[in-house]
DNA sequence: GCGTGTCCTTGACGCGGGTCAAGAAGGCGA
DNA sequence: TCGCCTTCTTGACCCGCGTCAAGGACACGC
């Protein structure tokens, strides 16, 4: 809150990065700048506590959070992984509700705070925002309902769709197939699809005897990728 | 698609009554209501298929629509019941991409489809009705986000919860304790709580057993409503 | 070489819940 | 009153997955 705030250089980036408001112009999005609370945290602090007043929306700026929700006997289910450029909390903020989940930092996170109240007086001065703020919420939405279509598949389903998806992504030609990094240990994996490790390592390797897949330390090679579709199905947007 | 669609008196109230463009002038609807799709169709009809390009979005002028995800083994999740006055696909017509579930008629049912460009039109006329798209999406989300985490909750966790509220909305008190009509035959229920009838009639069991309700044909008695709260313990926004 | 971490895998077990199949318990027309 | 159909309940069984507990496997330091 001190005037040293008013203008980190990192947050106006973060947050003309920010799709929520693609089309807005740069003095609106810097005046927005002027009124947001930066915070820096440590991996692992709570951001967002499910059942709280949703009065602020974040942005995060460097890092990554991750929205989950804690069941009753303190099962986690994962549902969104947010990077730079985007908001956090922003439906609960818009719908002047409660945060209807909580979030965590997975990675050290710099993030910054807008009053609802600014985002409505920015929607005000520049209308033609509303349609990227529009576009953006719908979108996530769409995301809403594939993560709990997915849970109503089982583990080996999850994780060959995670694979597939993360194939088209990173995976690179090899002579013994496609080599695809998962790029996190795999108790975060297990964690990200909602099992536990033991389960994900039952699901390793029932593809790997399906002849689906070949298991490495952090990385799979892919030897059918039809099969990793298929298993996946999800449906993938246009 | 006749000149007599044009203005079909109970879908102009239908668009009217919309929370999607709550603010709207008298005029604007009228002429959302001109390009309106009219269709009556019979319960048990499919609306919406998964996967299809959402190019119109739905109004419901009169009957129920709900909105559902079919599993590959044919498991049916109920995401959302839609009634009169509100939207179908909204959120995907919106985003311009595919529809994420599908959608039947649970009863029979008339819809108004409004071509996606209607709806953008509509919001550069009047830029206010931003405010109101955004915050419906936004609670629509919330929404969301709740039945996602109730499919983390056992049976008898959610069938509490359906209780609770359903008493909160059409409990009569009476002697015996507070009769809630459950409004729907047991098989549509346990569809709507994500699981069958064998199951669900194992959960009134259970309950039962516990001394928190008494069951009866389409009703029930609840004795303890707090109980019933606990242990749908949810999260209420304000 | 040998501890001592961390991370992953494997087996044994229990529980929730879906499926199958066989009864109850009403409507409802003849 | 008697079928007869639909709806609901009950029991038996199986399967997926989470939990607990016991090993590997590999990296560190000494």
């Amino acid at each position: 809150m001190t005037s040293s705030d008013k203008l980190r250089p990192d947050a106006l980036a973060g947050l003309r990065a920010c799709k929520l408001w693609r089309t807005a112009s740069d003095g609106s999005v810097e005046m927005l700048a002027r009124t947001a609370r930066v915070e820096d945290l440590p991996r692992g602090a709570r951001l967002i506590t499910e059942g709280e007043p949703a009065l602020a929306l974040g942005v995060v700026i460097a890092g990554r959070a991750r929205i989950h929700h804690l069941g009753a006997d303190g099962r986690k289910i994962v549902f969104e992984v947010v990077e730079g450029g985007e908001a956090l909390g922003a439906v609960a903020a818009l719908a002047s509700g409660r945060y209807p989940a909580s979030a965590d930092a997975a990675t050290p996170l710099t993030v910054a705070w807008l009053d609802r109240g600014e985002v409505f007086r920015l929607l005000e001065r520049e209308p033609s925002v509303a349609r990227d703020l529009i576009a953006d919420l719908a979108s996530r939405l769409v995301a809403f309902t594939r993560v709990a279509t997915a849970l109503s598949m089982d583990v080996p389903e999850r994780l060959a769709r995670f694979l597939f998806q993360r194939s088209l992504q990173v995976g690179k030609a090899t002579p013994a197939g496609l080599l695809v990094e998962l790029g996190m240990s795999k108790a975060e994996l297990a964690a990200s699809l909602g099992t536990v490790p033991e389960t994900l390592s039952r699901a390793f390797g029932k593809l790997k005897r399906d002849g689906v897949i070949e298991v490495r330390a952090k990385s799979v090679v892919v030897l059918d990728v039809g099969a990793l579709a298929r298993l996946g199905e999800g449906y993938r947007e246009g």
